[in-house]
DNA sequence: TTAATTTTATACCAGACGGTATAAAATATT
DNA sequence: AATATTTTATACCGTCTGGTATAAAATTAA
Protein backbone atom coordinates (compact mmCIF):
# COMPACT_ATOMS: atom_id res chain seq x y z
CA UNK A 1 0.00 0.00 0.00
CA UNK A 2 1.40 3.38 -0.92
CA UNK A 3 0.34 4.65 2.63
CA UNK A 4 2.34 2.12 4.20
CA UNK A 5 5.35 4.14 6.94
CA UNK A 6 8.77 3.18 6.12
CA UNK A 7 9.95 1.68 9.13
CA UNK A 8 13.72 2.77 8.09
CA UNK A 9 14.80 5.82 6.94
CA UNK A 10 13.88 9.72 7.62
CA UNK A 11 9.96 9.55 8.79
CA UNK A 12 7.54 11.63 6.18
CA UNK A 13 6.84 15.18 7.78
CA UNK A 14 3.38 15.41 5.71
CA UNK A 15 0.13 13.56 5.72
CA UNK A 16 -0.16 11.65 2.09
CA UNK A 17 -4.09 11.67 2.22
CA UNK A 18 -4.42 15.59 3.44
CA UNK A 19 -1.98 16.34 0.96
CA UNK A 20 -3.66 14.36 -1.71
CA UNK A 21 -6.90 16.08 -1.39
CA UNK A 22 -5.19 19.46 -1.55
CA UNK A 23 -4.05 18.71 -4.77
CA UNK A 24 -7.64 17.16 -5.77
CA UNK A 25 -8.64 20.78 -4.55
CA UNK A 26 -6.18 22.41 -7.36
CA UNK A 27 -7.25 19.86 -10.15
CA UNK A 28 -10.32 20.81 -9.50
CA UNK A 29 -10.78 23.86 -10.06
CA UNK A 30 -7.92 24.33 -12.31
CA UNK A 31 -7.92 21.35 -14.34
CA UNK A 32 -4.84 19.06 -15.65
CA UNK A 33 -3.25 21.51 -17.92
CA UNK A 34 -4.18 24.96 -15.85
CA UNK A 35 -2.81 23.30 -12.49
CA UNK A 36 0.92 24.26 -12.25
CA UNK A 37 3.53 21.86 -9.83
CA UNK A 38 4.19 25.51 -7.86
CA UNK A 39 0.37 25.61 -7.12
CA UNK A 40 -0.01 21.69 -6.82
CA UNK A 41 3.14 22.11 -4.15
CA UNK A 42 2.40 25.33 -2.68
CA UNK A 43 -1.35 23.57 -1.65
CA UNK A 44 -0.17 20.46 -0.90
CA UNK A 45 2.61 22.32 1.56
CA UNK A 46 5.69 20.23 0.20
CA UNK A 47 7.99 20.75 -2.26
CA UNK A 48 8.70 19.05 -5.58
CA UNK A 49 10.97 15.78 -4.84
CA UNK A 50 8.65 15.44 -1.71
CA UNK A 51 5.92 15.24 -4.48
CA UNK A 52 7.92 13.21 -6.85
CA UNK A 53 9.00 10.78 -4.19
CA UNK A 54 5.36 10.37 -2.74
CA UNK A 55 3.34 10.20 -5.97
CA UNK A 56 5.45 9.77 -9.39
CA UNK A 57 4.45 12.50 -11.58
CA UNK A 58 1.98 15.32 -12.23
CA UNK A 59 -0.27 12.45 -13.91
CA UNK A 60 0.48 9.62 -11.50
CA UNK A 61 -0.95 12.39 -9.21
CA UNK A 62 -4.04 13.41 -10.57
CA UNK A 63 -4.98 9.91 -11.17
CA UNK A 64 -4.85 9.45 -7.63
CA UNK A 65 -6.52 12.44 -6.76
CA UNK A 66 -9.23 11.23 -9.20
CA UNK A 67 -9.14 7.97 -7.51
CA UNK A 68 -9.48 9.81 -3.85
CA UNK A 69 -12.58 12.20 -5.63
CA UNK A 70 -14.33 8.79 -6.66
CA UNK A 71 -13.79 7.18 -3.19
CA UNK A 72 -14.91 10.19 -0.90
CA UNK A 73 -17.81 9.78 1.45
CA UNK A 74 -19.68 12.23 -0.39
CA UNK A 75 -19.70 11.12 -4.04
CA UNK A 76 -22.93 9.95 -5.24
CA UNK A 77 -22.31 8.34 -8.49
CA UNK A 78 -21.71 4.33 -7.69
CA UNK A 79 -24.08 4.63 -4.13
CA UNK A 80 -27.11 5.70 -6.39
CA UNK A 81 -26.97 2.61 -8.27
CA UNK A 82 -27.38 0.34 -5.22
CA UNK A 83 -31.23 2.13 -4.74
CA UNK A 84 -33.19 -0.26 -4.74
CA UNK A 85 -35.93 0.73 -7.80
CA UNK A 86 -34.64 1.96 -11.08
CA UNK A 87 -36.81 5.58 -9.71
CA UNK A 88 -34.89 5.60 -7.06
CA UNK A 89 -31.44 5.40 -8.95
CA UNK A 90 -32.37 8.52 -10.90
CA UNK A 91 -33.60 10.08 -8.11
CA UNK A 92 -30.48 9.77 -6.09
CA UNK A 93 -28.32 10.32 -9.14
CA UNK A 94 -29.82 13.70 -10.19
CA UNK A 95 -30.32 15.08 -6.77
CA UNK A 96 -26.92 13.88 -5.54
CA UNK A 97 -25.52 15.58 -8.10
CA UNK A 98 -27.20 18.58 -7.89
CA UNK A 99 -26.15 18.47 -4.05
CA UNK A 100 -21.83 17.84 -5.05
CA UNK A 101 -21.82 20.13 -8.06
CA UNK A 102 -23.06 23.18 -6.38
CA UNK A 103 -21.72 22.10 -2.59
CA UNK A 104 -19.96 25.25 -0.78
CA UNK A 105 -18.12 23.69 1.07
CA UNK A 106 -15.54 22.28 -2.22
CA UNK A 107 -14.93 23.35 -6.10
CA UNK A 108 -18.11 23.32 -8.24
CA UNK A 109 -18.77 21.13 -10.66
CA UNK A 110 -16.84 18.03 -11.41
CA UNK A 111 -13.44 16.74 -11.89
CA UNK A 112 -14.12 14.19 -14.08
CA UNK A 113 -15.98 16.09 -16.33
CA UNK A 114 -13.94 19.09 -16.84
CA UNK A 115 -10.60 17.67 -15.77
CA UNK A 116 -9.21 17.19 -18.98
CA UNK A 117 -11.80 17.71 -21.44
CA UNK A 118 -10.11 20.31 -23.98
CA UNK A 119 -6.63 19.94 -23.32
CA UNK A 120 -2.92 20.20 -25.01
CA UNK A 121 -1.10 16.67 -26.25
CA UNK A 122 0.77 16.79 -22.37
CA UNK A 123 -2.71 15.92 -20.97
CA UNK A 124 -3.84 13.30 -23.82
CA UNK A 125 -3.62 10.26 -22.05
CA UNK A 126 -5.51 11.46 -18.61
CA UNK A 127 -8.17 12.72 -20.97
CA UNK A 128 -8.66 9.57 -22.03
CA UNK A 129 -8.50 8.21 -18.87
CA UNK A 130 -11.55 10.50 -17.91
CA UNK A 131 -13.22 10.07 -20.91
CA UNK A 132 -13.14 6.33 -20.17
CA UNK A 133 -14.36 7.11 -16.21
CA UNK A 134 -17.18 8.70 -17.50
CA UNK A 135 -18.33 5.77 -20.48
CA UNK A 136 -17.71 3.03 -17.75
CA UNK A 137 -20.26 4.68 -15.58
CA UNK A 138 -22.71 5.29 -18.24
CA UNK A 139 -22.47 1.31 -19.00
CA UNK A 140 -22.88 0.78 -15.22
CA UNK A 141 -25.48 3.12 -14.75
CA UNK A 142 -27.11 1.16 -18.48
CA UNK A 143 -26.82 -2.39 -16.46
CA UNK A 144 -28.41 -1.05 -13.47
CA UNK A 145 -31.32 -0.02 -15.48
CA UNK A 146 -31.39 -3.40 -17.27
CA UNK A 147 -31.43 -4.88 -14.05
CA UNK A 148 -34.50 -3.14 -13.55
CA UNK A 149 -36.29 -4.13 -16.62
CA UNK A 150 -35.61 -7.37 -15.53
CA UNK A 151 -37.13 -6.97 -12.04
CA UNK A 152 -40.17 -5.30 -13.70
CA UNK A 153 -39.18 -2.05 -12.49
CA UNK A 154 -38.60 0.06 -15.82
CA UNK A 155 -41.01 -0.19 -18.68
CA UNK A 156 -39.85 -1.97 -21.44
CA UNK A 157 -40.51 -0.07 -24.13
CA UNK A 158 -37.56 2.00 -22.33
CA UNK A 159 -34.00 1.43 -23.83
CA UNK A 160 -32.00 1.35 -20.69
CA UNK A 161 -28.24 2.64 -23.22
CA UNK A 162 -30.56 5.54 -24.13
CA UNK A 163 -32.55 6.45 -20.88
CA UNK A 164 -28.57 5.85 -19.13
CA UNK A 165 -27.23 8.24 -22.07
CA UNK A 166 -29.80 10.71 -21.43
CA UNK A 167 -29.09 10.90 -17.67
CA UNK A 168 -25.54 10.74 -18.26
CA UNK A 169 -26.12 13.92 -20.60
CA UNK A 170 -28.21 15.89 -17.89
CA UNK A 171 -26.15 15.00 -15.01
CA UNK A 172 -22.42 16.09 -16.74
CA UNK A 173 -24.67 19.13 -18.41
CA UNK A 174 -25.09 20.22 -14.19
CA UNK A 175 -21.74 20.12 -13.90
CA UNK A 176 -21.34 22.57 -16.44
CA UNK A 177 -24.41 24.57 -15.02
CA UNK A 178 -22.33 24.74 -11.36
CA UNK A 179 -19.70 26.17 -13.23
CA UNK A 180 -21.48 28.48 -14.83
CA UNK A 181 -22.74 29.64 -10.88
CA UNK A 182 -25.59 27.53 -10.78
CA UNK A 183 -27.06 27.03 -7.15
CA UNK A 184 -28.38 23.76 -5.56
CA UNK A 185 -31.99 24.91 -5.25
CA UNK A 186 -31.54 25.65 -9.35
CA UNK A 187 -29.91 22.56 -10.07
CA UNK A 188 -32.45 20.65 -8.19
CA UNK A 189 -35.10 21.97 -10.35
CA UNK A 190 -33.51 20.93 -13.05
CA UNK A 191 -33.43 17.29 -11.27
CA UNK A 192 -36.88 17.49 -10.69
CA UNK A 193 -38.29 18.18 -13.91
CA UNK A 194 -36.10 15.03 -15.09
CA UNK A 195 -37.68 13.19 -12.69
CA UNK A 196 -41.19 14.52 -13.43
CA UNK A 197 -40.68 12.50 -16.84
CA UNK A 198 -39.80 9.54 -15.71
CA UNK A 199 -40.81 6.77 -17.77
CA UNK A 200 -44.13 5.55 -16.40
CA UNK A 201 -45.60 2.04 -16.49
CA UNK B 1 -14.00 47.24 -39.84
CA UNK B 2 -10.92 44.45 -38.47
CA UNK B 3 -10.59 43.26 -42.48
CA UNK B 4 -10.70 46.36 -43.90
CA UNK B 5 -7.50 46.56 -46.55
CA UNK B 6 -5.03 48.84 -45.99
CA UNK B 7 -3.89 51.10 -49.23
CA UNK B 8 -0.43 52.05 -48.12
CA UNK B 9 2.23 49.77 -46.45
CA UNK B 10 3.14 46.23 -47.39
CA UNK B 11 -0.39 44.11 -48.03
CA UNK B 12 -0.81 41.54 -45.62
CA UNK B 13 -0.27 38.06 -46.98
CA UNK B 14 -2.68 35.82 -45.52
CA UNK B 15 -6.50 35.92 -45.01
CA UNK B 16 -7.69 36.98 -41.75
CA UNK B 17 -11.30 35.43 -41.97
CA UNK B 18 -9.60 32.08 -42.72
CA UNK B 19 -6.61 32.02 -40.67
CA UNK B 20 -9.16 32.81 -37.30
CA UNK B 21 -10.69 29.59 -38.93
CA UNK B 22 -7.55 28.03 -37.77
CA UNK B 23 -7.33 29.35 -34.76
CA UNK B 24 -10.78 28.43 -33.58
CA UNK B 25 -9.57 25.03 -34.74
CA UNK B 26 -7.25 24.68 -32.13
CA UNK B 27 -8.80 26.12 -29.42
CA UNK B 28 -11.95 24.25 -29.88
CA UNK B 29 -9.71 21.09 -29.36
CA UNK B 30 -6.99 21.98 -27.17
CA UNK B 31 -8.87 25.06 -25.55
CA UNK B 32 -7.57 28.47 -24.11
CA UNK B 33 -5.02 27.01 -21.26
CA UNK B 34 -3.91 23.87 -24.07
CA UNK B 35 -3.29 25.96 -26.87
CA UNK B 36 -0.15 27.21 -27.04
CA UNK B 37 0.58 30.27 -29.70
CA UNK B 38 3.10 27.88 -31.47
CA UNK B 39 0.08 25.63 -31.94
CA UNK B 40 -1.38 28.73 -33.31
CA UNK B 41 0.46 30.58 -35.47
CA UNK B 42 1.17 27.01 -37.03
CA UNK B 43 -2.17 26.08 -37.72
CA UNK B 44 -2.37 29.74 -38.65
CA UNK B 45 0.51 29.90 -41.03
CA UNK B 46 1.66 32.84 -39.65
CA UNK B 47 3.82 33.90 -37.32
CA UNK B 48 3.71 35.42 -33.90
CA UNK B 49 4.28 39.16 -34.71
CA UNK B 50 1.55 38.79 -37.57
CA UNK B 51 -0.61 37.62 -34.98
CA UNK B 52 -0.05 40.29 -32.33
CA UNK B 53 -0.30 42.89 -35.18
CA UNK B 54 -3.88 40.93 -36.77
CA UNK B 55 -5.19 40.53 -33.43
CA UNK B 56 -4.17 41.91 -30.19
CA UNK B 57 -2.64 38.79 -28.12
CA UNK B 58 -4.15 35.30 -27.57
CA UNK B 59 -6.98 36.33 -25.09
CA UNK B 60 -8.55 38.55 -27.78
CA UNK B 61 -7.67 36.01 -30.68
CA UNK B 62 -9.80 33.75 -28.55
CA UNK B 63 -12.47 35.96 -28.25
CA UNK B 64 -12.60 36.64 -32.12
CA UNK B 65 -12.31 33.26 -32.52
CA UNK B 66 -15.17 32.47 -30.46
CA UNK B 67 -17.35 35.08 -32.46
CA UNK B 68 -16.65 33.43 -35.78
CA UNK B 69 -18.00 30.46 -33.97
CA UNK B 70 -21.07 32.12 -32.98
CA UNK B 71 -21.41 33.60 -36.70
CA UNK B 72 -20.51 30.79 -38.67
CA UNK B 73 -23.65 29.58 -41.04
CA UNK B 74 -23.91 25.80 -39.30
CA UNK B 75 -24.24 27.60 -35.92
CA UNK B 76 -27.91 26.16 -34.51
CA UNK B 77 -28.35 27.61 -31.09
CA UNK B 78 -30.15 31.62 -32.20
CA UNK B 79 -31.76 30.28 -35.50
CA UNK B 80 -33.29 27.27 -33.65
CA UNK B 81 -34.94 30.37 -30.89
CA UNK B 82 -36.68 31.75 -34.66
CA UNK B 83 -39.08 28.71 -35.00
CA UNK B 84 -42.49 29.27 -34.37
CA UNK B 85 -43.31 26.87 -31.75
CA UNK B 86 -42.33 25.94 -28.19
CA UNK B 87 -41.58 22.47 -29.42
CA UNK B 88 -40.05 23.53 -32.67
CA UNK B 89 -37.59 25.83 -30.61
CA UNK B 90 -36.38 22.59 -28.53
CA UNK B 91 -36.69 20.48 -31.40
CA UNK B 92 -34.78 22.47 -33.38
CA UNK B 93 -31.80 23.15 -30.20
CA UNK B 94 -31.71 19.35 -29.66
CA UNK B 95 -31.29 18.27 -32.74
CA UNK B 96 -28.71 21.15 -33.96
CA UNK B 97 -26.87 19.91 -30.74
CA UNK B 98 -26.89 16.33 -31.69
CA UNK B 99 -25.82 16.87 -35.54
CA UNK B 100 -23.52 19.91 -34.51
CA UNK B 101 -21.29 18.73 -31.76
CA UNK B 102 -20.47 15.05 -33.40
CA UNK B 103 -20.26 16.36 -37.16
CA UNK B 104 -16.81 15.31 -38.14
CA UNK B 105 -16.37 17.97 -40.30
CA UNK B 106 -14.93 19.66 -37.33
CA UNK B 107 -14.26 19.10 -33.79
CA UNK B 108 -16.57 17.57 -31.73
CA UNK B 109 -17.91 19.42 -28.84
CA UNK B 110 -18.54 22.79 -28.41
CA UNK B 111 -15.76 25.74 -27.86
CA UNK B 112 -18.20 27.65 -25.66
CA UNK B 113 -18.64 25.01 -23.54
CA UNK B 114 -15.19 23.47 -23.31
CA UNK B 115 -13.12 26.31 -24.04
CA UNK B 116 -11.81 27.38 -20.44
CA UNK B 117 -14.31 25.50 -18.08
CA UNK B 118 -11.59 24.29 -15.44
CA UNK B 119 -8.68 26.84 -16.27
CA UNK B 120 -5.76 28.40 -14.90
CA UNK B 121 -5.54 32.00 -13.56
CA UNK B 122 -4.77 33.16 -16.80
CA UNK B 123 -7.55 31.97 -18.52
CA UNK B 124 -10.01 33.37 -16.05
CA UNK B 125 -11.27 36.31 -17.90
CA UNK B 126 -11.81 34.34 -21.23
CA UNK B 127 -13.84 31.36 -18.37
CA UNK B 128 -16.12 34.40 -17.50
CA UNK B 129 -16.74 35.65 -20.56
CA UNK B 130 -17.86 32.39 -21.98
CA UNK B 131 -19.93 31.78 -18.95
CA UNK B 132 -21.42 34.75 -19.62
CA UNK B 133 -22.01 33.44 -23.38
CA UNK B 134 -23.67 30.53 -21.79
CA UNK B 135 -25.69 32.18 -19.54
CA UNK B 136 -26.95 34.66 -22.09
CA UNK B 137 -28.26 31.94 -24.29
CA UNK B 138 -30.23 30.30 -21.72
CA UNK B 139 -31.74 33.74 -20.99
CA UNK B 140 -32.33 34.23 -24.41
CA UNK B 141 -33.86 30.81 -24.78
CA UNK B 142 -36.20 31.42 -21.47
CA UNK B 143 -37.78 34.80 -22.93
CA UNK B 144 -38.82 32.76 -26.22
CA UNK B 145 -40.02 30.36 -24.01
CA UNK B 146 -42.26 32.89 -21.75
CA UNK B 147 -43.29 34.44 -25.46
CA UNK B 148 -44.26 31.24 -26.45
CA UNK B 149 -46.86 31.04 -23.23
CA UNK B 150 -47.85 33.94 -23.72
CA UNK B 151 -49.32 32.79 -27.21
CA UNK B 152 -50.32 29.86 -25.56
CA UNK B 153 -47.82 27.42 -27.10
CA UNK B 154 -46.36 26.18 -23.57
CA UNK B 155 -48.69 25.06 -20.96
CA UNK B 156 -48.45 27.87 -17.82
CA UNK B 157 -47.18 25.35 -15.36
CA UNK B 158 -44.00 24.82 -17.25
CA UNK B 159 -41.65 27.37 -15.67
CA UNK B 160 -39.84 29.16 -18.44
CA UNK B 161 -36.72 29.31 -16.36
CA UNK B 162 -36.30 25.92 -15.23
CA UNK B 163 -37.39 24.65 -18.57
CA UNK B 164 -34.45 26.97 -19.90
CA UNK B 165 -31.79 25.59 -17.68
CA UNK B 166 -32.99 22.23 -18.12
CA UNK B 167 -32.67 22.65 -22.22
CA UNK B 168 -29.53 23.54 -21.28
CA UNK B 169 -28.37 21.76 -19.01
CA UNK B 170 -28.77 18.60 -21.64
CA UNK B 171 -27.33 20.98 -24.59
CA UNK B 172 -24.14 21.28 -22.50
CA UNK B 173 -23.72 17.98 -21.24
CA UNK B 174 -23.93 16.91 -25.04
CA UNK B 175 -21.29 18.65 -25.86
CA UNK B 176 -19.01 17.06 -22.92
CA UNK B 177 -21.03 13.53 -24.74
CA UNK B 178 -19.58 14.48 -28.16
CA UNK B 179 -15.81 14.65 -26.53
CA UNK B 180 -16.84 11.25 -24.67
CA UNK B 181 -17.09 9.92 -28.60
CA UNK B 182 -20.89 9.22 -29.28
CA UNK B 183 -22.27 9.60 -32.54
CA UNK B 184 -24.52 11.62 -34.08
CA UNK B 185 -27.22 9.11 -33.65
CA UNK B 186 -26.59 8.27 -29.82
CA UNK B 187 -27.17 12.02 -29.49
CA UNK B 188 -30.10 11.99 -31.80
CA UNK B 189 -31.44 9.46 -29.74
CA UNK B 190 -31.22 11.30 -26.26
CA UNK B 191 -32.69 14.44 -28.37
CA UNK B 192 -35.74 12.15 -29.22
CA UNK B 193 -35.73 11.04 -25.51
CA UNK B 194 -35.80 15.08 -24.46
CA UNK B 195 -38.92 15.64 -26.97
CA UNK B 196 -40.67 12.77 -25.88
CA UNK B 197 -40.80 14.21 -22.59
CA UNK B 198 -41.92 17.43 -23.74
CA UNK B 199 -44.50 19.28 -21.55
CA UNK B 200 -47.67 18.34 -23.13
CA UNK B 201 -51.28 20.69 -22.82
C1' DT C 1 28.43 5.09 17.69
C1' DT C 2 28.37 3.91 13.29
C1' DA C 3 26.08 2.55 9.09
C1' DA C 4 22.16 2.23 6.25
C1' DT C 5 18.07 4.32 4.64
C1' DT C 6 14.71 7.66 3.50
C1' DT C 7 13.02 12.47 3.24
C1' DT C 8 14.04 17.02 3.23
C1' DA C 9 15.37 21.64 1.05
C1' DT C 10 17.93 24.08 -2.29
C1' DA C 11 19.45 24.85 -6.49
C1' DC C 12 19.38 23.68 -10.90
C1' DC C 13 18.15 21.61 -15.85
C1' DA C 14 16.56 22.12 -20.80
C1' DG C 15 12.71 23.54 -23.02
C1' DA C 16 8.39 25.93 -23.65
C1' DC C 17 5.56 29.90 -22.48
C1' DG C 18 3.39 34.57 -24.05
C1' DG C 19 5.10 38.48 -26.07
C1' DT C 20 8.32 41.94 -28.53
C1' DA C 21 12.49 44.62 -30.66
C1' DT C 22 14.61 44.96 -34.95
C1' DA C 23 15.36 45.30 -39.55
C1' DA C 24 14.43 43.73 -44.18
C1' DA C 25 10.70 43.36 -47.70
C1' DA C 26 6.72 45.00 -50.16
C1' DT C 27 3.45 48.15 -51.34
C1' DA C 28 1.21 53.29 -52.37
C1' DT C 29 2.14 58.07 -52.65
C1' DT C 30 4.80 61.94 -53.97
C1' DA D 1 13.32 57.55 -57.84
C1' DA D 2 12.58 58.68 -53.14
C1' DT D 3 9.63 58.48 -49.14
C1' DA D 4 6.19 56.90 -46.04
C1' DT D 5 3.86 53.02 -44.35
C1' DT D 6 2.81 48.42 -43.17
C1' DT D 7 3.95 43.47 -42.87
C1' DT D 8 7.23 40.17 -42.83
C1' DA D 9 10.84 36.98 -40.68
C1' DT D 10 14.29 36.30 -37.30
C1' DA D 11 16.01 36.46 -33.13
C1' DC D 12 15.38 37.49 -28.73
C1' DC D 13 13.17 38.79 -23.82
C1' DG D 14 12.18 37.31 -18.90
C1' DT D 15 9.38 33.93 -16.79
C1' DC D 16 7.45 29.72 -16.01
C1' DT D 17 7.09 24.66 -17.19
C1' DG D 18 7.67 19.66 -15.55
C1' DG D 19 11.26 17.30 -13.57
C1' DT D 20 15.88 16.16 -11.10
C1' DA D 21 20.84 16.12 -8.98
C1' DT D 22 22.83 16.97 -4.71
C1' DA D 23 23.64 17.07 -0.09
C1' DA D 24 22.03 17.85 4.54
C1' DA D 25 18.69 16.13 8.06
C1' DA D 26 16.23 12.59 10.49
C1' DT D 27 15.25 8.23 11.57
C1' DT D 28 16.12 2.74 12.53
C1' DA D 29 19.25 -1.14 12.78
C1' DA D 30 23.55 -2.96 13.99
Amino acid sequence: MSTAVCAVGRPRSFDMDSALEKALEVFWIKGYDGASLSDLTEAMGINKPSLYAAFGNKEQLFLKAIELYENRPCAFFYPALQQPTAYKVAEHLLQGAAESMADQNHPHGCVIVQGALSCSEAAASVKEALITKRREGELDLCARLQRAQQEGDLPDNVDPAVFARYLGTILQGMAIQATNGATQDELLQVAHLTLQNFPKK
